[in-house]
DNA sequence: GTGGTCTAGACCACT
DNA sequence: GTGGTCTAGACCACA
């Protein structure tokens, strides 16, 4: 498993790590079932506190990404394919629309914000 | 001048203060040399301390977007159409990047993304 | 007479009112005995408030580079030739010893603080 | 760490610990990746505000001489000796120049200088 | 009147 | 513990 964290971002470290996981499940980078390193384990690998790793397994175990069997670890959910590829498709939507929302308030004209993704998105394929 | 804060956010009050009046610069809404509101004035209006609304007047003419003479207030810059465009098309040219990097790296499809842009823009026009 | 001053320094423009008038009286391009411009006349060319000029003159008169006979105006002071190197030296003599004081306390090297005078100088010669 | 202020030296408090910090770091007293002490920490011995040590450590975070982790604390920059020495001597030309500049409008005569320089350095070596 | 600075508290999120 | 933010006062220099 994969996880950069920048600490001197301001985003919360636990954030990070919560969003890279999360990343990883949604990516199918992480199979069902699969056994997460242990909290102890991943602070450490991290150089971060218990607690902020702690508390990253509980918010996704709380938005049921991850399930706990407590004193053996956690473990990534099951999700089919369709839950997975709705849940997309809903986080882009969101933060699409925000953003789309703030650049017209700004008066950015459509024309560029369409040119400026079709630029990114040629970047991937 | 409207500026709308919501105190409850997790966003700083005096970001939220610093965004509104950027936007309305770069919106035009503002013109050069335009004198804001005092800051004790504003401070006043949106019922927050006065040095939350220094701490917002003080990151814009950091950042070039305002300019002050102590004793008498602060004001609006001048800013040619031309240079309001670059910093518009680097905002949104940074955001959006950012924004679809993060979607690609959770899998999400071009064509998703495009037609999310797609629609949320017809609304605009 | 030419003053020029900058609103928005943060050095007071009073201040630098008196700085322009003491330059041009070490200078002798403001000679002995000469009227100055009136306090109204002076705060209307530069644009700013009579009591600005008015603490401008205050503070030269205080320390006598001017002096007035109320209801007429304000007149330059005389002075030696002598009286004025000596001033001269002593503004010199104690503005760079603070400056190399710094310096010194940066660890600049007096080589380099050397070299740069030098090369300053060489622009005036 | 030696910062040494005066509460009522007409020069703001928040610089003064500034000048301090940036000087210690240029002079290499205080090495990169130094844990600087906590704002809390500093401002109680140095009998200020919180909000004061703050606005030095913000400034000089902003200028890059340190960098922080939120909940961890600040911490002094890594530069090279080259990058440090650069910085040093911009600002030994930019004062020095601005000096001189003003001394030879006063009509100081370049010998006289030269002359107060030398005699200051000597003291130095 | 304005901005510039400062105090002495406070609450919060994060480590 | 740390920094991040905020309040509700205050005094000062300046215009």
């Amino acid at each position: 498993m994969d996880i950069v964290i920048s600490p001197s971002s301001d985003y919360p470290i636990y954030r990070q790590i919560e969003e890279n996981i999360k990343t990883e499940i949604l990516n199918r980078k992480l199979e069902k079932n699969t056994l997460l390193p242990s909290i102890r384990q991943l602070a450490c690998d991290l150089n971060v506190s218990v607690i902020t790793v702690k508390k990253a397994y509980e918010e996704l175990e709380h938005s049921g990404f991850i399930y706990s069997f407590p004193g053996k670890g956690f473990y990534v959910s099951e999700m089919s394919e369709n839950q997975i590829n709705i849940i997309k498709k809903k986080i882009a939507a969101n933060t699409l629309q925000k953003q789309i929302e703030y650049l017209k308030s700004l008066g950015v004209e459509s024309e560029d914000i369409l040119s400026i993704i079709k630029e990114n998105l040629s970047c991937y394929d």
